[in-house]
DNA sequence: GTGGTCTAGACCACT
DNA sequence: GTGGTCTAGACCACG
């Protein structure tokens, strides 16, 4: 499991590691039953504090998409097959709620909400020719 | 001018007051000369505390759009007619790379964004036999 | 809303204050709306560090009985009528089952465990003539 | 001599095993003299780490209820023999307080306990038509 | 080694 | 003043 952190985001850094946990759930990298790095390990691949890392664990245990066993560690547990893609959507639509809101709050119309999501998209963009990391 | 809030929205409320104000220059309520609605006039109407409002109008101070003048209040300023429709701009680009980093945190496709974007501004849409306020 | 930590139970201080948190809502010191103390204030008045009351109100707004408003403070959350009698039940169907359990494990008959609790409820029982604190 | 564990019932693992032995000699399983099982072959049937093993018979050895003979194994001595029904008792005791702490905290009636108890009781108790094993 | 809890103290944003 | 987050470091129990 690869968890990547982007400190410049805003977002708490334990919610950014709940959130990619439940991503690399979807994307097939960890199955339940699986092993989740120790919060020590995770806290030392990370560069962060290891008890920001509890936290993290705890929300997701505390949504049963983890168990922890003492002295053994942390485990993906079956509650995580109720992550669906849906979840996904669950968290983008928040996202997506703000910015509609944000934007009738402005008097903007939909066509151009649209045009600048669409904007910023295009500079997240990476360069067609870079290489991929 | 008319204020109105979304305590819900996660937008804190004096950054909902000064966008509020912005706006409504913008739309002609308001000119630069007006008086602006007292501190404790507005929180008394808008139910919150009258810090939360005097911080508000610090901001638009600092920015110059406002002016105070000792035990008269605040007096829109010429400084407001630097506001061009592109401020609007700048606010939504904001939370349209909001959205745009959230995302692509969660690794999902421009066009799957942009659906979110859509029916969350569907959700939004009066209803179509209601009267506009 | 009274708190009172017993320091050498072995109950962790955020359990104790979140189970002391439902008990003060079932008998009726606490009620919907009412604004609990601050994080800061709980912990002096319990001598405890404020990140172990800062644990205690996530849990509580984890389970939707309290609300939280930055600057404002944490309050009580309509979920926390959902705290029946019953609620009481579950903490307490736990220890009882630890109990009842640890007995089987030891081949005790129920008779004789029943015993044992009685004993030890004696034990805890307050003399007659002491005055209430 | 026979083992069991219960992995869910909270109480560690290498207390049920310290536990289960005296009930294995109170019971007359085991007797002053007798090899007690290696380590590994222990733990290999629990299926449990085996420093987990070593762990409780350390303890028990501490207690002088079995000794070590280096390159020949573990076996149960006669300071066994001090282990009287009693032992029993203590063990229930501390679990029934426990139960009795919990509840005066929870501000529960001793008629309510016993309820919660026989409660819990029951439900372990085998079906009547099931032949105990 | 693992997780569980707590402390002390910091910085930030919001009201 | 309020809550939100994070760090650094400690001690404990369990395997």
């Amino acid at each position: 499991m690869h968890i990547h952190l982007n400190p410049s985001s805003g977002v708490p850094i334990y919610r950014q590691i709940t959130d990619e946990v439940k991503v690399a759930f979807l994307r097939g990298s960890i199955r339940p039953g699986d092993r989740m790095p120790s919060v020590r390990e995770l806290a030392g691949n990370l560069g962060i504090n290891p008890t920001t890392v509890v936290k993290a664990y705890d929300q997701l245990e505390n949504e049963s998409l983890i168990v922890r066993r003492q002295g053994q560690g942390a485990f993906v547990a079956d509650g995580m097959q109720l992550i669906h893609p849906q979840a996904l959507s669950n968290l983008m639509t928040q996202a997506a709620r703000q910015m509609a809101i944000e934007g009738r709050r402005l008097g903007l119309s939909e066509i151009e909400l649209l045009a600048f999501l669409q904007e910023e998209l295009a500079k997240l963009r990476p360069r067609s020719k870079e290489k991929k990391k």
